[in-house]
DNA sequence: GATGCAACGCTTTTT
DNA sequence: GCGTTGCATC
């Protein structure tokens, strides 16, 4: 495989290192990185031996001692560079490590060919042994696009409804399952069944089998193949498990099952003769039914048929096939009995930063470590470095609240700073107004200081990227430079991907989903029609597209304008191809896109982004100078892609909670601290308290982003999907201590304080204490809020009296936007009797309602209505006077 | 095969 | 309220 060639630069002090890194002598003269340490990290680096969990908390130097740990090794000799197996998630974490390593060691690195993220190393593997799971080693990565098109085809190809079976659903499915390690076989019958009749399983099969006949793998099979292929092959696995003497997994709660069966086979420790014999495959739990893991006794030997719980998809018969294996490599070994120590694996993260659970991430995982992993050695961080003494006192205790976590105490060492501040605003609009001012005040503040503010130090981190388009408004307004960051990616973009499609083609003739996407990119007349007709041929004579392309165009069998059409464009696949080793691949793309005509396209096109678009292109043929080759280029542009030139300009930086981890700011702003928005009404919904304590340390993440200021927001009104809606604080601003919390227009502040629980927020009652808020937003927030027109019940709901929102409400709501000085008389009514946290989360997991289809109700809004539908907890009524709308079942009543 | 209109849905995102 | 997507029409 080539690998790719970036752009890493040269280690800042290089220091050539004579004979390798091995030849420095075990017990080498005292490492100097050593001494920078704190005695936990110092502890976390040189625990070399048997596994390791270092929980580190947020700002506690976990990349440090990662890093440190590998230049340690390295130092004492323990293991060559390329005996060290390094995971990350992304290529971003994976480079930063390199770089890091990389100054502390020298040009080492450049040997270290197994740190890379999970799927390029997983790439790596089954390059190398791609006949022994079904593909030819020089297999297509399939994105996301591509996967949904062979989903669509097999889905007809069973003449399945693609309107009640959506290719996307199965998509989200099979890569659930691939997350969870599963193998269609390994798929509990009860789960598959809920996809077109009790068919997901089979589609799930058709699809794998489709993937081996394209020669292609999705990103779930990256791992699941690996899985298969150190199952099924012991010889494979043997090799390398000799050959990682150390392993180190960065984010170890962001693994999802398939990572963790992934890492448990490789850190296994291999005797010279283990059960894993090639002529056995371990195929013998492998069709067992899954079975649910009992809370405490994950081995509950009972065979409990059928589904596996959602919340726990560690299915206890494949860890045991791992554990059995494992403990039969001692039992059989002939001879001397081969008790090797448990192997040097390090996994360092932090179970209150696991923010991935909605895409499989396991944060079971690290909480069980010290079982999966026996005898674990566990290290925690608790120093903080990062921020000052009241944001890191609110951090910390807003992430208390959470009840799955292995717990720890941060410490900072730090002055107290300032308090975290909590403003309230009318409405979205304001909050931006707001915070743009802030900004503009910290600008004029360094002024006075007679300096610039850093303004990348500055960031707002929202919940959803929809919040952001109003601070790009506000900040375009008062000229105030800001980036986005985490917008589509580059190679997510149509334009990259058709230009790739065309190269793929180019690279790999038989690449049926590239073919696809550009066969008639620019219109070259080449409609469905003439697709179906070459996937008849194709398939009949089971030859690729392209070469059912060929023969069909030299027939009659077509009609002379596609034929033409078609022949054209395989005329010049010939001509490229033909051209592919004789000049540089950054000329063959120019040409590519000159000749098809897809340049052309673009700038014919004379929408706004069509410039744009063009832009990219060149950026992507500049970004190929880096490889030798198209086939080393597209390997890397598979797996990667990151955007490209990030601008030098000092700006704002926007962008989403998820992707702030592992980032750090000055300042950071926190709008949008309402219940709905954050936490996510759906994550409430989809995942009950699992979702809910998931949202709390995402709220832990952002905060804990900040060194010196942390700034908090909420807005009473908030337009969602829409319509205006009115809005209730976040229960997370209830969690907040008040010793740590400034609430910033209120006098006083303290006075109000100490109500608990959410239902009567300290939030709500702000503005009865003769308040003197500054901001007018603030006193028409809390006028309103109190007028009880909009959310007349209280309820911590986004939409008021439990209406979904395609019922729409009678309310003020279809007002085209709040009117800001014409507020009503201020009546405050006493909130009703408040749903608690847990009854929330109860109620709006699904659970069954007991109402009935027919039955006679009532509603505070709508008055009498018939039950026409139930749908877990949501009734669809028709109410007499109101209409037809689905409303949530609390609110209503029975006659 | 291109164009226009209705229907849907709408959190977070890496590889 | 907006953008995408699928279907029907010309």
């Amino acid at each position: 495989m080539a690998e790719p060639k970036r752009n890493d630069p040269a280690p800042l002090s290089p220091q050539p290192i004579a004979g390798g890194i091995a030849a420095r002598a075990l017990g080498a003269r005292a490492a100097p990185y050593l001494g920078d340490l704190n005695p936990e990290q110092r502890e976390a680096v040189e625990t070399l031996d048997g596994p390791v969990l270092v929980l580190a908390g947020a700002g506690t130097g976990k990349t440090r001692v990662l890093t440190t740990r590998i230049a340690h090794i390295l130092n004492l000799g323990r293991a060559h560079p390329s005996q060290i197996l390094a995971v990350t998630f992304t290529n971003k974490a994976a480079r930063e490590m390199k770089d890091r390593v990389g100054q502390m060691v020298g040009q080492i690195v450049e040997g270290m060919p197994w740190l890379g993220t999970f799927h390029s190393i997983g790439v790596k593997i089954l390059r190398r042994h791609a006949e022994l799971v079904g593909l030819k080693n020089n297999f297509t990565i399939l994105d996301v696009d591509d996967q949904i098109r062979v989903i669509k085809q097999i889905l007809e190809a069973e003449k399945l409804d693609e309107k009640r079976w959506p290719a996307r659903v199965l998509a989200m499915l099979i890569d659930g399952w691939k997350n969870r390690g599963l193998t269609p076989e390994q798929v509990p019958s009860g789960e598959a069944a809920s996809f077109a009749n009790g068919k997901g399983k089979k589609l799930y099969m058709a699809y794998q089998e489709r993937l081996k006949t394209l020669n292609a793998a999705d990103f779930g099979d990256l791992l699941l193949e690996n899985i298969r292929l150190f199952r099924q092959n012991a010889d494979v696995l043997r090799s390398f498990q000799e050959r990682f003497k150390f392993i180190l997994v960065d984010e170890y709660q962001d693994t999802n099952v398939a990572q963790y069966l992934w890492l448990k086979l490789l850190a296994q420790t291999t005797s010279s003769n283990t059960v894993l014999s090639p002529s056995s495959p371990g195929r013998d739990t492998d069709l067992g039914p899954a079975r649910d893991r009992q809370l405490d006794g994950p081995k509950s030997a009972t065979a409990d048929l059928g589904v596996a719980s959602p919340g726990d998809p560690r299915l206890a018969d494949l860890r045991e096939d791992v554990d059995a294996r494992h403990k039969a490599g001692h039992d059989e070994s002939v001879g001397i009995p081969v008790m090797r120590p448990p192997k040097n694996i390090c996994c360092v993260g932090d179970d209150d930063q696991s923010i991935y659970g909605w895409r499989g991430a396991e944060v079971d995982n690290i909480l069980r470590y010290e079982h999966d992993f026996p005898g674990a050695k566990v290290i925690r961080l608790e120093r903080n470095y990062r921020s000052t003494g009241h944001i890191l006192a609110a951090a910390s205790q807003l992430i208390a609240h959470n009840e799955g976590r292995l717990g720890k105490t941060l410490r900072t060492e730090d002055e107290l700073g300032e308090k975290v501040q909590v403003t309230g605003a009318w409405d979205s609009e304001e909050e931006a107004r707001a915070i743009g001012e802030e900004i503009e005040q910290l600008q004029r503040e360094a002024r006075e200081r007679g300096e610039d503010h850093p303004l990348d130090e500055i960031a707002i981190l929202v919940r959803a990227s929809f919040q952001m388009r109003e601070f790009e408004d506000r900040f375009i307004q008062l000229g105030l430079p800001y980036r986005v960051i985490g917008g589509p990616r580059f190679y997510e973009r149509a334009e990259i991907r058709d230009a790739l499609a065309y190269l793929r083609v180019i690279a790999q003739p038989a690449d049926d989903l590239a073919f696809e996407r550009i066969v008639n990119v620019p219109k070259r007349g080449l409609g469905d029609a003439t697709l179906q007709m070459l996937h008849d041929y194709a398939r009949k004579k089971r030859i690729p597209l392209t070469e059912a392309a060929a023969a069909l165009s030299a027939t009659d069998e077509m009609k002379p304008k596609p034929r033409l059409a078609l022949r054209d464009l395989m005329a010049a696949f010939e001509r490229w191809r033909a051209k592919k080793d004789s000049m540089p691949h950054t000329e063959l793309a120019e040409i590519v896109l000159d000749e098809s005509g897809y340049t052309d396209m673009w700038q014919k096109d004379r929408s706004a982004d069509a410039a744009g678009r063009l832009e990219n292109l060149k950026e992507l043929i500049r970004s190929m100078e880096e490889f030798e080759n198209l086939q080393g280029f597209l390997e890397h542009i598979s797996l990667v892609m990151d955007r490209e030139g990030a601008e030098a300009e000092q700006a704002v930086n926007i962008m989403t909670l998820h992707s702030a981890k592992g980032l750090e700011f000055d300042c950071v702003f926190l709008p949008g601290w309402e219940e709905g928005l954050f936490p996510h009404q759906r994550s409430l919904d989809e995942s009950g308290r699992a979702g809910l304590e998931e949202e709390r340390r995402l709220a832990h993440v952002g905060l804990t982003r900040a060194r010196k200021l942390a700034k908090i927001y909420f807005a009473t009104n908030r337009r969602i999907h829409g319509m205006w809606t009115s809005t209730v604080p976040s229960r997370f601003l209830d969690e907040l201590p008040e010793a740590h919390v400034e609430v910033k227009e209120a006098a006083g502040g303290a006075g109000g304080f100490g109500m608990s629980g959410y239902g009567a927020s300290r939030f709500d009652e702000m503005n009865s204490f003769g308040s003197s808020y500054t901001t007018p937003g603030w006193q028409r927030a809390q006028a309103r809020k109190g007028r009880g027109g909009f959310h007349d019940n209280g309820q911590p709901r986004y939409v008021p009296d439990g209406v979904f929102d395609d019922a729409g409400s009678d309310d003020d709501g279809d007002q085209p936007r709040p009117e800001k000085t014409g507020r009503r008389g201020a009546k405050r009514e006493g909130r009703k009797p408040m749903i608690i946290e847990g009854e929330l989360v109860a109620k709006s997991t699904g659970t069954l309602s007991s109402f009935t289809v027919g039955e006679r109700v009532f509603h505070q809004k709508f008055g009498n209505g018939n039950v026409v539908a139930v749908d877990g907890n949501k009734l669809t009524i028709a109410f007499d006077k109101a209409g037809e709308k689905r409303v949530v079942d609390s609110f209503i009543e029975r006659l």
